[in-house]
RNA sequence: GGGCUUGUAGCUCAGGUGGUUAGAGCGCUACACUGAUAAUGUAGAGGUCCGUGGUUCGAGUCCACGCAGGCCCA
């Protein structure tokens, strides 16, 4: 049995591990031992956000699936039992669209050309349209979660866990039915979602009709407040205005333009510029005459928005009484929307038909403008169709003949459209808007201040390309407010990553919570199970299908039904067949609405089980909630974490996760957002099969944090493949061909720690630094950090300088305790390795771990996850060596750049470096890595030279953090300026005192050591260089001595470079010729012989004149031909 | 318009509690190494730390106001 050994490149390997372990995880059932083998009583619960499979998944899906991936696996590392439940959202708008979109029909189409039963099959096979290349994807880039049980939304036992959530709000009151201003497209007789509305083309440039209406104060001769609006179809509704608290009112003595009454008009004060624009001017400045048609205008009073409020003013329009409330019709009150940018800093209020007017309206129980209809219901002014009622129309016609507006055609009571919905000839000359005709009246009644056109955007119908109207429309909505507190304080002991997600983005969005619509006027969804009698007196919520069953069989005894008693499908259109009967006797209907998709994937934690019906104990007994970890896109704030939040605070009265981790989005290299349209869009399945799924795993998590966006790269994806998996494989390659020379299979007993070399200790004490700190990084959430700790291991630590200076004690010498602590201390640190990255990176690291433990059988586990983390080894853990070896890699480097500076190649062997003596620990600390740095650099000796010599200059600063702490940050300029001015020799008796006196503000102040950072800055007269306060002088001198054994090892050099280029084995004997043309290379040759076959594996070395037409190699300044052949 | 967030080298990113010479990798230039070799090492060039004010002996870091990008919401 040997070690596999690699010669594929690094991308080949990705791709080659990501094909046979996932095959190897398949046969041996991996995933679910990874699961078993861990204990019951010790969960660690993770939640699946369900996806929707009507789409193709694209790359921020693997980022996704990769975090969350990422903890579970890290916690099953830890000990826990991680049960990973798959899902699907299945219901919702995009699926109804995209039928539509395929059907080719439209939403008034339903239940007409198409039934709504053989709709909701299409919208139900479309739904997993593309399940299969889920599955393939989250299956390839290694994301473990079990797909063969997932949750269904659609599922009957999944929509019955719903309607008992919804019977549990219910029972607490927080259920109701209410009113909410939607857009709505009279021209297609439906509401808009806010997807439609956010369709490309949607918002056009229009220009309308806008009025500064004067609203006559009450009591007044005339006082007007002025209002501006872009709808004044919208004014005979009017029932309030509103005005900013902190806002400058003005009131200005003028005339109106149009009927040249006098009038006192008030309005902000930052809007004179506007409201006064154009036909006015102030009265000072006129001047008879020059100004003819001008009118002139004077501010008599200035004052504060809030004096304005509750102000009485007479109805605009009295066409109509409010039918309630009408001691608060017609007021003033205070609007936080209120702005001065446009208008006149009044707002018109119309709570029919505005958000803002709405809200102001149920906040101060102003009453809406509604008019009874045949039946005795109230209803807005205008009706479905965008028209006014009679009640309006009548009053508009009239007034139209009354003022002679000339008009395209006879309009009677029933043609006032607020828009035009009936595509009338606007080119007719004759032709006016409803809004123009509104308008004129008020000009004709001096309640106009000005009229002008205006241009704006303002949405349209996606469909019919004609305008929307926001429209108040009845809605069931859950009554989140009444537990806002409780959320709120729920919220504060969540774990977020970032935090400020958690603080920010959702703690201010629950601050100011309003109550969550829930209704959906749609087909294929979860149906809202209420059902009430016509007028609406008596209702029942349905909450598990047996009660259901109950409620049938009554009411077909008491109605005298034949309804089956069961449902094979709890959707559309079947439940809306079902008549119930109230507890009065009456019939009673399914409220025809479904319930928001949100409310769906916001149960699964109870849904995904069919609680309470089966696994009560799960939740009941806190076994799978609430959730330990979830993990989704920061767009899911007010999703997916919201709804969670407040169905468990509603219902449990609990959080639903511990732990959430909300992920940035991933854009491409240039940071654009991808889209079809700009064809930068990312193929997850071309990238896993180019790369390998642990490059573009690692890739994700090593680059930036996952809340951050990550700039996705396919350069920056092959270069963290090389620098990682890369050098790791080297390292790998490295070790597996001396231990399968040498045999080493991990047998013999550990070589204890005293008896292992410096840089053995050194990189395990390293190897237990980095244990600790990815430990806590995944603990604390942050992949990232865990990620680039492991790649500076493998790549500063482990191969660039242990294995770089090992590597001789591998492939040289016997196979004594010294090279089996080399063999061992390598091992432990790859095995390692694969188990610390596992979590990221779960193919590579399982070929590798596997790779390991299938030759030595350490350990007990066919798969790196199933084994455990690594603990932390105190006793491994060596800070002083760490720092040691710190020290020897500084001074190595500052070797180097000399010998660069003087052009002395590496293999010239040099006398001796000096090393200004800093102190007794500095000195200590360098002489217990001499050994090393001295092979490192080829250099014969170290000597540390002391304040005698007179040899260093030395530079002093401030300690500046000490002596803040002492309170010295005044006088820290006196102490600099003092410091600077110090000469070496100052510095050394300062050294030797141990204090010095400086003179400060106030007074003299003494300095000790500690307050000093001290360096020696240089040697003159050497070739010196300093980094980090250290500074190395190398003695240059090449003596004919030195210069032999420079080439000695060149010749080394260019025989080890023939054995390779003739593809010798390594362990070949051979036999040398070497030119005797050179003098100083065959002297060397002969003094260095055993030197140079030792290191070549030569049993003979001859100096011959007979090399005619051999290739000659460049040694030193010479060109020496050499021959070598196997012995 | 509001909330959150980002802005440091050509690119991707580090820079606890403020400490005076701001770092890494890639890329670029030059050199070296060559029994890990489709590797590797060393050095160099490259920064008004988004801007403006402020606090401080001292600000990339703290505060205020802006600018630009992103996400969510209106």
């Amino acid at each position: 049995m040997k070690y596999n050994e690699y010669k594929q490149s690094v991308t080949e390997l990705g791709k080659q591990a990501g094909e046979q372990i996932l095959a190897y995880w398949k046969a041996n059932a991996v995933f679910q031992k990874s699961v078993e083998s861990r204990p019951a009583d010790r969960p660690f619960v993770f939640y699946e956000g369900p996806p929707s499979a009507n789409g193709t998944p694209g790359i921020h899906h693997v980022m996704a699936r990769t975090i969350k991936d990422i903890f579970c696996r890290y916690k099953t590392l830890k000990g826990f039992r991680v049960e990973r439940k798959g899902g699907w959202d299945t219901h919702g708008l995009p699926v109804e669209l995209q039928v539509e979109k395929e059907l080719g029909i439209t939403k008034e189409d339903i239940g007409k050309k198409i039934s709504i039963a053989d709709y909701n099959q299409k919208c139900r096979e479309a739904v997993m349209k593309y399940k299969a290349q889920w599955d393939d994807l989250t299956e390839r880039i290694g994301f473990w979660v079990d797909l063969e049980n997932p949750y269904i939304t659609f599922d009957n036992n999944y929509i019955e866990s719903c309607w008992w959530l919804l019977k549990q709000l219910h029972a607490k009151d927080l259920l109701y039915k209410g009113y909410t201003i939607q857009p709505f497209s009279p021209a297609a007789g439906t509401g808009l979602s806010s997807h439609e509305l956010n369709q490309p083309g949607t918002y056009k440039n229009v220009k309308d009709t806008s009025v500064i209406a004067q609203f006559k104060v009450k009591g007044s001769d005339n006082d007007y407040l002025l209002a501006w609006t872009t709808t004044p179809w919208t004014l005979p509704s009017n029932t309030a205005l509103a005005v900013g608290k902190d806002i400058t009112y003005v009131k200005v003595k003028t005339h109106n333009q149009y009927t040249k009454q006098p009038v006192n008009i008030i309005f902000a004060k930052e809007r004179m510029g506007y409201v006064l624009g154009g036909n006015y001017i102030n009265r000072n400045d006129f001047v008879e005459g020059k100004h003819s048609g001008k009118i002139p205008y004077v501010i008599t009073e200035e004052f504060r928005g809030e004096e304005l409020i509750g102000l009485q003013y007479e109805q605009l329009l009295p066409f109509v009484q409010p039918h309630e409330n009408l001691q608060n019709a017609f007021k003033v009150y205070a609007g936080d929307f209120v702005t001065t940018e446009e208008g006149s800093g009044i707002v018109h209020i119309s709570p029919t038909f505005g958000a803002d007017d709405a809200r102001l309206g149920k906040q101060n129980n102003v009453p809406a403008l509604l008019v009874a209809d045949e039946h005795g219901h109230y209803q807005p002014t205008v009706d479905k169709k965008g028209k006014f009622v009679r009640q309006i129309g009548t009053h508009l016609a009239e007034l139209t003949q009354q003022y002679g507006i000339k008009t395209h055609k006879p309009l009677g009571a029933d043609d006032f459209y607020v828009k035009n919905y009936t595509g009338e000839d606007e080119s007719h000359p004759d032709y006016k808007s409803t809004d123009v005709i509104i308008s004129i009246i008020l000009k004709e009644q001096n309640k106009a201040f000005k009229v002008e056109k205006y241009e704006h955007t303002y949405p349209h119908c996606w469909r019919t390309d004609k305008p929307v109207l926001y429209y108040p429309m009845e809605s069931w909505f859950i009554r989140t407010t009444a537990l806002k507190d409780r959320l709120v304080a729920l919220n504060k002991t969540i774990n977020w990553k970032p935090e400020s997600t958690g603080t920010g983005r959702f703690g201010n969005w629950l601050e100011n919570l309003v109550d969550w619509n829930l209704s959906r006027s749609r087909y294929w969804g979860t149906p809202l199970p209420i059902w009430r009698t016509e007028d609406g007196t008596e209702e029942i919520c349905i909450g598990s299908t047996e009660e259901m069953a109950a409620e049938i069989a009554k009411a077909n005894e008491k109605l005298g039904l034949q309804q089956p008693t069961s449902l094979a499908d709890l959707h559309r259109p079947y439940v809306d067949e079902v008549i119930l009967v109230s507890a009065s006797g009456k019939p009673m209907k399914r409220e025809p609405d479904l319930i928001d998709v949100w409310f769906d994937s916001g149960a699964m934690p109870y849904a995904q089980w069919h609680y309470p019906f089966e696994n009560a104990n799960l939740i009941d007994q806190h076994k799978t909630f609430p959730a330990d970890f979830i993990s989704e896109g920061v767009d899911q704030t007010r999703g997916w974490f919201f709804t969670l939040h407040t169905i468990a605070g509603l219902v449990f009265d609990s959080i639903a996760f511990k732990n959430v981790v909300s992920t940035g989005l991933v854009l491409d290299a240039n940071g654009n957002k991808m889209s079809k349209r700009l064809g930068n869009v990312i193929n997850p399945f071309e990238t896993v099969e180019k790369y390998g799924p642990d490059a573009v795993r690692w890739y994700m998590i090593a680059n930036a944090a996952p809340w951050e966006n990550l700039k996705f790269s396919l350069d920056g994806l092959a270069e963290m493949q090389r620098k990682f998996f890369g050098t790791l494989q080297n390292t790998y390659n490295f070790f597996a061909l001396y231990a399968n020379l040498d045999g080493f299979r991990y047998q013999e007993a550990d070589v204890p720690l005293a008896e292992r070399t410096e840089s053995d200790r050194w990189i395990l004490s390293r190897l237990n630094a980095i244990i600790k700190e990815t430990d806590e990084a995944y603990a604390d959430y942050d992949p990232t950090r865990a990620a680039r700790a492991i790649l500076n291991f493998v790549n500063d630590d482990l191969s660039n300088w242990y294995v770089r200076l090992n590597r001789k004690r591998f492939w040289k010498g016997e196979y004594n305790t010294d090279k089996l602590a080399a063999y061992q201390t390598l091992y432990t640190c790859l095995v390692t390795v694969a188990k610390l990255a596992s979590p990221i990176a779960p193919f590579y690291t399982d070929m590798l771990f596997r790779d390991l433990n299938n030759i030595t059988g350490k350990e007990n586990a066919e798969s790196v996850h199933l084994a455990y983390y690594p603990t932390f080894n105190e006793a491994e853990s060596n800070i002083a060596l760490e720092e040691k070896m710190h020290l020897a890699q500084t001074i190595c480097s500052l070797v180097h750049s000399i010998r660069k500076d003087k052009k002395l190649r590496v293999r010239l062997p040099l006398q001796k470096m000096m090393i200004p003596a800093l102190s007794e620990t500095f000195q200590n600390y360098v002489r217990e890595v001499s050994d090393l740095i001295m092979s490192e650099t080829n250099v014969k000796n170290i000597e540390f030279i002391g304040d005698t010599e007179g040899l260093v200059t030395k530079k002093i600063k401030p300690n500046f953090p000490v002596l803040a702490q002492k309170g010295l940050g005044k006088q820290m300029k006196a102490i600099q300026a003092h410091l600077g001015q110090m000469q070496t020799a100052d510095i050394i008796a300062f050294q030797k005192a141990g204090q010095m006196s400086v003179a400060a503000d106030g007074g003299n102040l003494t300095l000790a050591l500690e307050d000093v950072l001290i360096e020696a800055f240089d040697i003159p007269g050497w070739a010196s260089a300093t980094d980090e306060g250290i500074t190395v002088a190398l003695d240059i001198t090449v003596t004919p001595e030195l210069r032999k054994e420079g080439i000695a090892r060149d010749l080394v050099n260019r025989i080890q470079n023939l054995r390779k280029d003739l593809n010798f084995e390594v362990q070949d004997k051979i036999s040398i010729a070497i030119a005797a043309g050179e003098a100083l290379v065959a002297d060397a040759a002969k003094d260095f012989a055993d030197y140079i076959q030792t290191e070549t594996q030569a049993v003979a070395l001859n100096i011959s004149n007979d090399l005619n037409g051999t290739e000659a190699y460049e040694i030193d300044e010479f060109m020496v031909p050499i021959r070598i052949a196997k012995a």
